[in-house]
DNA sequence: TTCCTAAATGAGAATAATTATCTTTGAGGA
DNA sequence: TCCTCAAAGATAATTATTCTCATTTAGGAA
């Protein structure tokens, strides 16, 4: 799992003639472990335990590169923090702006339909690039019985 | 359309016991007046010119305000800066990373092709609030040739 | 393998958006 | 008109992010 990450991010560096160094591998690595779509901070501090010298100002140049050159996504809600995105598939997510969680969600229905919608709707001065649905609601568990 | 605006405004406040004073009738009439999803700062800019004596503290506080009470709602890009939205229709936006603009997006087949989607497909663990797309892309203009 | 150079990193200061504090003011009910 | 509590003003504090610059290093060349 962590190899195989490791492994495709070294390719994608490489392909495109950029620096492996051991601080983005690092990065990219927390990003990828850290499901919930990490903040700066939530990497900073993942990496104080692995990877103690790695400094702040460093976290963020290399999260700015790896976004400017697709090896990552950046993720908005209404909080102020901007986070991260390993996973670069078509898909959307739903949030939960009590708790903060984001899972992503990917459906091929769903995808098909907005595709199709899209194809045939064009929109006047504008050229679609991508398209993100922020499913907004909130988590919950079903509670077992027994 | 300014008086409009402003007698919704004070209706609204007025029927949730909320108190109508002149800085949150400039704010909010700021936001709608600013057209393009305005910033904390493009708001203190506007309001610098007839509402010179609004702290800037209380243009956080009354922006807040207005999103905890339903009247405004917040908008993120992938920008570092918090935006807000006067429109509270279900709606979508169109934005260029390049330029910041954003435009509101608006269409009823749209909505109710969503609607018709997650009504059929429950999501496991998750009760769907709101749904919003963020359609990334370019602007245009069709330059005219006479 | 060793050297070289441009690029990346580390450390910490600087910046700027936002929040907090605390005193004064005023909206709106009595 | 008065009173009270919430709102606003002024400004200090905070904090995420950016900047600066000296040092280090990845990776190509010799």
């Amino acid at each position: 799992m962590k190899t195989n990450s490791s492994a495709f991010f070294r390719k994608k560096l490489q392909e495109k003639s950029l620096k492996v160094t051991p601080q983005r591998v690092a990065i990219y690595e927390a990003v990828v472990e850290l499901k919930n779509h990490p903040t700066a901070e939530n990497i900073i501090d993942y990496l104080k335990i692995n990877h103690p010298n790695i400094a702040v100002g460093t976290v963020y140049k290399v999260l700015d590169f790896l976004v400017e050159h697709g090896l990552l996504e950046k993720v908005k809600t209404e909080k102020d923090f901007m986070r991260y995105d390993a996973v670069l598939t078509n898909h959307h997510h739903l949030y939960c702006a009590e708790t903060d969680r984001i899972e992503d969600y990917e459906d091929d229905e769903l995808n098909a339909l907005l595709n199709a919608y899209f194809k045939k709707k064009k929109i006047k001065h504008f050229n679609v690039r991508d398209i993100k649905l922020q499913i907004t609601g909130n988590f919950y568990t079903n509670l077992k019985t027994h």
